[in-house]
DNA sequence: CTGTCCCGCATTGCATGCACTCGCCGAGAT
DNA sequence: ATCTCGGCGAGTGCATGCAATGCGGGACAG
C-alpha cells in the first residue's frame, strides 16, 4: 500500500516527492536541510535521507557542501525517458500478458475504465485529470507487477519520475486523451487474449503517443529510423519549464 | 579522479559497493551499521547513508528496524535485466553513432583494442579478467556518455549492477569472449560509418550473447515464462574490483 | 513434552551538537 | 575601477546519545 508511512524518513521522503512531482518544489528549486526540517516537522536526520533517497531516484540533485535542487530535464533527455519506457513497459506488458490469470485481468479492466470514465464523464464534463492521473498511475502498476520482475519495477519506476515533472496530462488534448484511453482498453483485450506480441505492440505505441503529445513533432532528421528504435532528438535544445498552478 | 570520494559517505558507498559486486559480501548476507561503522573506521551515520544509497540502486534490500541485506536477484530478474539492457544500451548505440566525432570514435577503438589485447594476450596466455572487465566497462560508459542523456546513463548504470552481481566475466568461456570482443570492434566501426542501425543491432547481439554466456539456453518461450529460482551461488574465485563513482 | 507469553538484548530510528567547507562581501592594493 | 585576499556566516558532514522496535530465550502452564 502507498498509505502514509510508518516512519519519519518515508513520510518526509513521501511529501518531498508528491510535492517535487506536483510541481509545488519547481525544477531548479533549493532544498534546504533545515529548512525542509523546519516545514516538516522533523529534524535533519530523514530529511537527509530521503534528499539521497530522491537522489538515487533522479528527482533531486546533491552537491558536496551544498543545498540539494530539484532536478532540470532537457527535451533531449525526455525524449530518451519515453524511448526506454516504450521498451521497458513494453517488456512489461510482454510479461502481464504471459502470466496474468483472470483475477489480474478483472482488475485491470476496472482500471482501465475507470481512466476511462474519468476522462470522459457521463455528463461529457470535462476531463476530471487528477482521477485520470490516479488511475492510468495504478493501471501501469498493475501492469508491472504482473511482469514479475524486481528490476523492472525499479527501472520504470525511476523513469516515470522525470516523465511526471512535466505533468504529461495537462499537455494532452482530446485526441491524445481519447487515444490514450483506447490504448489502456486495448491492453486489457491483448492481456485478455495472452497475446504477448500484441500487448508490447500496444503499450509501445501508448508511450509514443504521450511522447508525441508532451513534447511535439519529433525532430527534423527524419533520415535514420530503425525498425523498432526511433532516434533521439540528436540536438540537445533548452530544459523546458512548464508552468502552471496546481 | 576515481580514486576515494572526498567525503566519508562517498568512500563508505564505494567500499560497499566494491565489497558487494566483488563478491565478498555475498548475497543475503547481513549488513548491519554498528558493525559496517566499525569495520570501515568511520560512525554509523555515513553508513546508513550508503545503505540508503544502495538500497535505491538495487544493490541492497532495507526493511524497517531491521538490518539491512545484500539482495538476491533470481533468474528470471536477471533475464528481464538483459532484455533491458539490450534495449537501453542499443538506444545509446545509436545515439552515439549520431552524435560521435573522429576523436570520439578513436577513443572508443582504442578501448575496443584494450579489451581486445586483455581478452588474448600476445604471449597467448590466459585472459587477464581484471583488465577486461576494466576497459570493457570503461568502453559501455564512453558510449553511453556520447548518447548525452542522463536519465539513459542512470538506468544502465542501474541495470548494469544487478549482472555483475553474479561476475559476468568469470562465466564466460573462450568462445563467449571471443564474441565479445568482436563485437567490440564492430560497434566501433558502425560508430565510425555513423550507421545508427547497425550500431544499435550489435549492441543488441552483445548484450544477448551475454546473457546467453551468463544464464544459459533459453527457457521455454521468450522473456515470459520464469520461475522465481535463486540463481545459484557464484563461485567466489577471485575478486574484480572496480566500479564507477557516481 | 509442547505451546504460549513475557522480558531482556541487540539494533535500528531519530535528534542534536560540533567541526568543517564553501560562497559572499568588503577592504586594501595596484 | 578592477582584482585579490581574508574574514564571516550559512549550511552541510559527521559523531554520538537516547528512544523505540523486533527478535530470541526462558519460564510457566497445560
Amino acid at each position: 500500500m502507498r498509505g502514509v508511512g510508518s516512519t519519519s524518513t518515508e513520510r518526509v521522503t513521501d511529501a518531498l516527492r508528491a510535492d517535487i512531482l506536483s510541481g509545488r518544489h519547481e525544477p531548479g528549486r533549493r532544498l534546504g536541510e533545515v529548512e525542509l526540517a523546519a516545514e516538516l516537522g522533523t529534524s535533519r536526520t530523514p530529511v537527509r535521507e530521503a534528499l539521497r533517497r530522491l537522489a538515487a531516484d533522479g528527482l533531486v540533485e546533491l552537491t558536496a557542501n551544498r543545498s540539494a535542487r530539484v532536478v532540470e530535464h532537457s527535451a533531449h533527455d525526455l525524449d530518451t525517458v519515453f524511448v526506454l519506457r516504450a521498451h521497458a513497459e513494453g517488456v512489461a506488458a510482454r510479461g502481464a500478458a504471459a502470466t496474468a490469470g483472470a483475477a489480474d485481468v478483472a482488475e485491470l479492466q476496472r482500471l482501465a475504465s475507470a481512466v476511462a470514465d474519468a476522462a470522459r464523464p457521463v455528463h461529457g464534463g470535462p476531463p476530471d485529470l487528477d482521477r485520470v492521473f490516479l488511475h492510468n498511475r495504478e493501471f501501469h502498476d498493475l501492469l508491472l507487477s504482473l511482469a514479475g520482475s524486481q528490476s523492472l519495477r525499479a527501472v520504470v519506476g525511476g523513469l516515470v519520475h522525470s516523465t511526471i515533472l512535466v505533468r504529461t496530462y495537462q499537455a494532452f488534448d482530446a485526441d491524445a486523451m481519447h487515444r490514450s484511453v483506447e490504448h489502456h482498453l486495448e491492453l486489457v483485450a491483448a492481456v485478455r487474449a495472452r497475446d504477448a506480441d500484441w500487448a508490447e505492440s500496444v503499450m509501445r505505441s501508448h508511450l509514443y503517443s504521450a511522447r508525441a503529445a508532451l513534447l511535439g513533432p519529433r525532430g527534423t532528421s527524419g533520415t535514420t529510423t530503425a525498425s523498432t528504435t526511433p532516434l533521439p532528438a540528436p540536438v540537445q535544445t533548452r530544459a523546458l519549464h512548464r508552468e502552471e498552478s496546481q
